[in-house]
RNA sequence: GCCCCCAUCGUCUAGCGGCCUAGGACACCGCCCUUUCAAGGCGGCGGCGCGGGUUCGAAUCCCGUUGGGGGUACCA
């Protein structure tokens, strides 16, 4: 009886599975780098495997330090926890390329030495040219090969000119075929994948040997990245069978999944400048990482059941990585929001409090830290809010006018409001609220309506109207009878006189 | 130019040959609820790019076509 063997694990064991997260710190993360973290962390926990973090800088030219910490502290945040990494260590380190350069040029050795790489001496001026008449022909403009079987006698020559020297990789001269995890079959022929650089002119490893070198070393069993990269992968299986032959490493050639690029306006591939593309952005917003997560979650890969909103627990528990769908996403901000808003609605009203905090402060609504009571006015403050923000930022605006001795008023709501009729309703609600015992929600319900609905005969928007507006300082606030309880009825008197004042 | 990938409402998706008169979500538009705004409830608008096959039967399989995207560096 055949085995049917798994398509993803084939004869791994769930608990072998190794997989990597390996951005490359230039500029700061996005939402489509964040989207294969999380897909690479969730296939991970789905099969209790290892999930290394691993950072590519090898670029010097382009890589911070601030931006690798930028890395750092955004997976942390998201709670995408790794078990090997640059911070954490692990049996494979160190987890920094830049900290890696012996290893390489030991493995370029190595090629050159099996024959599996060569030097190359053709200039870059060369290069250019050949190519430019490749695609002039209409033939495929990759390296033509030149130097791949040069004489001693010609590499002398270019040595004793003093030409200079890059290493590329001899490929097999084979149609490379592959299984992606997510696509299926995928073939090129080989005049379509060409010999590559390797290492630089100047002894730099780059990406192209680097990346697979690491993989193959640290035992990834399954590379789950972006389809940006799907036209590298038939260059870079060849190179991991050549480093299993010179023993750089004994595990299996990785299987690939390459994940649907997330696209932006117009469908084109997040632009890495525009602010919206930028975690930072949905962090400065208030956004909570379950939401952002959740909603990254959403872009290829559903739960299914017609079902949207999962933790990423449930996410992991359910994840496959052959139910993700092939085809490019476009991030949709509006639809994020919403996700978002959903986990905000979620929270528990201790938890939102907590949350908003740091939102309170940075908008100057509370010092830090806050006073107890304070604390007290936001926990009771905060059910009112709740199902009126999106995003954590908007707490500034909605509660701010509970926490400061004058609330800033929207001149726009003023405008608006404030008309000359609205001074009548505003003194009718002075005195109906003056000396009133006891200060709670339904006393002052029952006051302002029978002074305004019922004395001054007006329609409830007419009537309530002016009064949220002298309190809260806008037109849209948190109920308004709540919102006069926990004001107090000294700062409610006295902000409705500041507002009758505005008529004088 | 050459190579590769992709193709269901505006957007994200369900669908893996008959349960589809194509389901859900976001957005949008009505109505209800209502002290504003939300939330919530109800309803509406809206899609299988096109052409050939295969099959009793195709959104689902195959081929072509068109369209979109990615790659094509001594970037990653």
């Amino acid at each position: 009886m055949p085995t049917s063997t798994d398509p993803v694990l084939g004869e791994l064991a769930p608990s072998d599975v190794r997989v990597r997260f390996c951005p490359s710190p230039t500029g700061n993360p996005h939402v489509g780098l964040i989207r294969t973290a999380l897909y690479n962390w969730v296939f991970a926990r789905h099969y209790g495997g290892t999930f290394v973090f691993r950072i590519e800088d090898t670029d010097i030219s382009r890589d911070s330090e601030e931006s690798y910490a930028a890395l750092l502290e955004a997976l942390g945040w998201l709670g995408l926890d790794w078990d090997e990494g640059p911070d954490v260590g692990g049996p494979h380190g160190p987890y920094r390329q830049s900290l890696r350069g012996d290893t390489y040029s030991e493995v370029a050795d190595k090629l050159l030495a099996a024959g599996h790489a060569y030097r190359c001496y053709c200039t870059p001026d060369e290069l250019e040219q050949r190519r430019e008449a490749a695609r002039a022909a209409g033939r495929p403009s990759g390296y033509d090969g030149r130097c791949r079987d040069l004489s001693p006698e010609e590499v002398a020559a270019f040595e004793g000119a003093g030409r200079d020297s890059v290493i590329r990789f001899r490929m097999p001269g084979t149609a490379i075929t592959f299984d992606d995890l997510i696509r299926g079959e995928i073939s090129v022929d080989a005049e379509n994948v060409f010999d590559y650089v390797l290492v630089r002119a100047n002894g730099a490893p780059l990406y192209t040997l680097v990346n697979p070198v690491d993989d193959a070393m640290m035992g990834i069993t399954h590379v789950l990245r972006g389809e940006d990269l799907l036209s590298s992968t038939p260059r870079q299986l060849p190179l991991h069978r050549a480093l299993r032959e010179i023993g750089v490493s004994s595990g299996p050639v990785p299987r690939y999944a390459h994940l649907p690029l997330v696209t932006g306006e117009g469908n084109k591939k997040l632009s890495k400048r525009a602010p919206e593309t930028a975690l930072q952005f949905y962090r400065d917003r208030g956004f909570l990482p379950e939401g952002l997560l959740n909603y990254l979650a959403l872009l290829g890969w559903s739960i299914g059941d017609d079902r949207e909103i999962f933790s990423m627990a449930e996410m992991a528990a359910a994840f496959d990585v052959t139910r993700v769908n092939p085809n490019a996403a476009r991030f949709d901000l509006k639809k994020a929001e919403a996700i978002n808003a959903t986990w905000l609605r979620a929270l528990e009203p201790a938890d939102l409090a907590e949350r908003m905090v740091p939102y309170l402060q940075k908008g100057g609504v509370l010092p830090d830290p806050p006073s107890a009571d304070q604390l007290r006015l936001l926990a009771a403050a905060t059910p009112l809010a709740q199902e009126r923000m999106v995003a954590l930022d908007e707490s500034v605006g909605m509660l701010g006018f509970l926490f400061v001795d004058e609330p800033v008023m929207d001149e726009d709501s003023v405008a608006k409001v404030f008309k000359p009729e609205a001074e009548q309703v505003l003194v009718a609600a002075r005195t109906a609220l003056d000396g009133l015992e006891p200060w709670t929600t339904e006393s002052i319900e029952t006051a302002l309506r029978a002074a305004l609905v019922d004395g001054l005969g007006l329609k409830p928007r007419n009537a309530f109207g002016p009064v949220r507006v002298a309190v809260s300082g806008r037109r849209v606030s948190p109920p308004l009878f709540e919102s006069l309880e926990l004001l107090g009825a000294d700062r409610t008197l006295a902000r409705l006189d500041a507002a009758i004042a505005r008529f004088a």
